[in-house]
This record gives C-alpha cells, sequence and structure tokens, in this order.
DNA sequence: TTCCAGGGATATA
DNA sequence: TATATCCATGGA
C-alpha cells in the first residue's frame, strides 16, 4: 500500500487497506493501549509507536520507522488479497467489516510468551499479564517499558508468574523459557510450516491453536488456520455442523491454502465483533 | 476417559 | 443482582 516518510512520521492517506482498531483489537496483539478515541499507543519489543488515525488519514509516529513499516507490513498489497478471499460468500461479508484487517509481523520471543499466557484466558487478563511483565522485568526507555528478554525472564521463579496473574500457566511458562534457551529461534525458520508447527507442540504450553497463532504472528506462515471458540461456533453455522477442531482446521485449511491465515482474521473479527 | 487448574467476561437465572 | 459458564493446555 501507499505511504509517505515525513520525519518521525509514516503518513497512510488511502485507508482503504488499514484501520488501526481493526489491527489491534482483532486478538492477534496484546501490547497497545487506547489513549484516545482513534488513538493508540502501540508497543512491540522494545520498539513504540503512536497511531492516529482520523477520517483520511493515518499518522504513525515513531522513532523506528523502518521497523513498524516492516511491523505493519505495509509493502503488502491487502486489496488483492482481498478481492481474491472475496470469492467466497461468508468471506466477501466478512471483509466488507474488517477491509482495514492486517496480519502484524510481530516480534517472535514476544509472540511464544504472549500466545502462552492467552491459552484458555480472556483478552483483558492477558493484556494485564503482559503489562505486568513489561513494567517488572522490560528495560524501561523513555516513558514506556520494553518486552522483557529472555534472560530476565529465565530469573523469574514460579511464583512471580502467579504475582503477574498467569494462573496455572505459570509452570507451563516457566518450562517454556528452559527450551527456549535451548533452541536457536532464527534456525526454526528454515523449517517447513508443518515440521515448525510440530517442533512448536513439542514444547510447554504450546498446543494446536497456541501453535497455529505463533506460525501466524511471529512466522508470518499464511497457511495454518487457528481454531478457537468463535471459529468453531463460525464454521459450525457457515459451513458444515462439526465439532472437532482437528477436522474444522484441515478442511479451512484445504480450502484456503495460503491466504488461511488471512481468512481466519477477517471470520474471527466479523464473528467476534460483530457475531456475523 | 474425565477431571481439574486463575480469574475476568459474558450469559443466564 | 447472583450464579454459572467459558476459555486451550497439560497433567493426574
Amino acid at each position: 500500500m501507499k505511504y509517505i516518510i515525513q520525519n518521525d512520521k509514516i503518513i497512510i492517506n488511502d485507508l482503504s487497506e488499514f484501520d488501526i482498531t481493526q489491527i489491534l483489537e482483532c486478538g492477534q496483539v496484546f501490547s497497545f493501549e487506547k489513549i484516545e478515541e482513534n488513538k493508540y499507543l502501540v508497543l512491540s519489543k522494545n520498539k513504540k509507536a503512536i497511531v492516529t488515525q482520523s477520517d483520511n488519514i493515518v499518522v504513525i509516529q515513531t522513532k523506528d520507522i523502518e521497523y513498524f513499516i516492516n511491523y505493519f507490513d505495509l509493502d503488502k498489497d491487502y486489496n488483492s488479497i482481498k478481492q481474491e478471499l472475496s470469492k467466497n460468500e461468508v468471506l466477501k461479508r466478512s471483509i466488507e467489516i474488517g477491509y482495514g484487517i492486517r496480519i502484524l509481523k510481530q516480534d517472535l520471543f514476544e509472540t511464544i510468551i504472549s500466545f502462552v499466557i492467552s491459552a484458555n484466558n480472556n483478552i483483558p487478563r492477558i493484556r494485564k499479564s503482559i503489562k505486568f511483565l513489561r513494567e517488572n522485568l522490560g528495560e524501561k526507555i523513555d516513558d514506556y517499558y520494553a518486552f522483557p528478554t529472555l534472560d530476565k525472564l529465565l530469573n523469574c521463579d514460579v511464583d512471580f508468574f502467579v504475582k503477574a496473574g498467569l494462573g496455572y500457566r505459570s509452570t507451563q511458562l516457566y518450562k517454556l523459557l528452559r527450551q527456549i534457551e535451548e533452541l536457536d529461534l532464527n534456525a526454526l525458520k528454515l523449517l517447513d510450516t508443518n515440521e515448525l508447527r510440530n517442533k512448536l507442540i513439542s514444547l510447554s504450553g504450546i498446543g494446536p491453536k497456541v501453535a497455529d497463532c505463533i506460525l501466524l504472528f511471529g512466522f508470518s506462515r499464511f497457511d495454518v488456520f487457528p481454531v478457537d471458540t468463535w471459529i468453531e461456533k463460525m464454521f459450525c453455522e457457515k459451513f458444515e455442523n462439526i465439532k472437532d477442531r482437528k477436522v474444522i482446521r484441515k478442511k479451512l485449511v484445504e480450502k484456503f491454502g495460503n491466504l488461511s491465515g488471512i481468512a481466519q482474521q477477517y471470520l474471527f473479527y466479523a464473528k467476534r465483533s460483530f457475531n456475523v
């Protein structure tokens, strides 16, 4: 999509494929805060941006222009993807609702930790826990806190994670951090999607749904389809009355192929936010 | 196979 | 207003 860079600002004039509220509130990301109507603080890794959206312009203000061009994947053309997916009638309706959604390219380590915390959890509580981790373990930069490093998290005991509100996920995270210490996360990027998915599922706190989220949001793999309760409901109403999530996932990936992950976001947002 | 483990949100009574 | 249910993973 088109954008202009001016000093510390990225300016977007064509809002046909960018809506900050839809992007942040479609369930893919947890480190952000609404400052006021149409104005958001967005934190990723150790970077910060202020995003302001009005009727016909978006301004992304940040010291890290290149980082956020990649983060918002601004060089990707979503209009052609939407056109392709709109051939499906169910998708067409969802895309009209969530036309401004983009899949963020999030920091891999932050994505893994965040989505383990997200398992069987609700969004306000997830955000609260992640904020606690940032503010208690993250580096203070200007007026915000970075996401904590692996080393910082390795120094925490299980009880600290309980205090962060992780509940029974505390021991899962404690174990996971020690497994990650033995891994080369960047080397995993070379694996094909199915090998990578199996590897992720073998780690503590990561099941099929969380693995798919990590693949989609952390590895930018679009040939996955995270199936949660909302997608299950949607599938039963719009496609087939099946309850087995493994079967639902298989059918959806076969249907949408390399655009599965993107299709999932439109369907999830429309179902979750507007129940259609 | 079935049960259980935070706790905040949502649905139901 | 009170109470029940939901959420996705792993271990007993």
